[in-house]
DNA sequence: TTAATTTTGTCAAATATTGACAAGTTTAAT
DNA sequence: ATTAAACTTGTCAATATTTGACAAAATTAA
């Protein structure tokens, strides 16, 4: 999907005919708010990602593709990153699953 | 790398010889927090990174990988994000690029 | 023009992050 | 075993950021 995750939103919301207060009031948001997240003004909170989900019967994992994979773009456009950090972060997610695994060490790092 | 971002700056300080204190006086910081961030217990300031950079003579770069792909990496194992987020992100990268260089729009998106 | 919708501005409240210091633990040397 | 340096952990006020909410302006569609 070559769109920002407003533009994902707004898509959504316009295709199924749905107005700003209608798609805010499922997401338990202010329509206002919801227009700047659209516009990339503010952010979406990933707490409410299974509210859009359900909103639009989607799959979840869909969503967080989307959504992370939108985070993830912005802050490489505002750093120069080079294309390169992505390789890595895929090797040091893999890194992360194996350290935590072992010796029913599971918890994340830096949960409480 | 296969490394979190603050077991590879723990790395560089050791095989350089520096304490924590030394260190932490080169980026401006606290040894108590330095070390925190070493153990994963706080984050490191992106703004921050040059003067890493400079410490240990390394590229900018190659620091942006390692930091910004262990921020990625932690985002996706906390919140178990399918691989292909990291693909989605690389094409978002480059809309961003695209629609931010038309028409002489070259601001980021969400910059004031 | 009017009514609905969308966008923008603002601000206090809620959250999160940071710097700083004290106190505790580990390590290494003698 | 004692000491000193290095490291780790806990805490908390100060600072910064994000959020929810509301008003008001602008746009859109009859």
């Amino acid at each position: 999907m070559k769109a920002t995750f407003g533009e994902y939103i707004k898509k959504l919301r316009t295709d199924n005919g749905l107005t700003l207060t209608q798609l805010a009031f499922q997401l338990d948001l202010d329509s206002a708010n919801l227009s700047k997240i659209e516009n990339g003004k503010r952010e979406f909170d990933e707490k409410r990602l299974s509210k859009l989900a359900v909103a639009f019967s989607l799959d979840l994992d869909k969503l967080k593709i989307e959504y992370f994979g939108d985070q993830f773009a912005k802050k490489m456009y505002e750093y120069n990153c080079p294309s390169e950090t992505l390789v890595v972060a895929e090797e040091k997610v893999n890194y992360l699953k194996t350290i935590n695994t072992k010796q029913g060490i599971i918890k994340f790092e830096n949960e409480k």
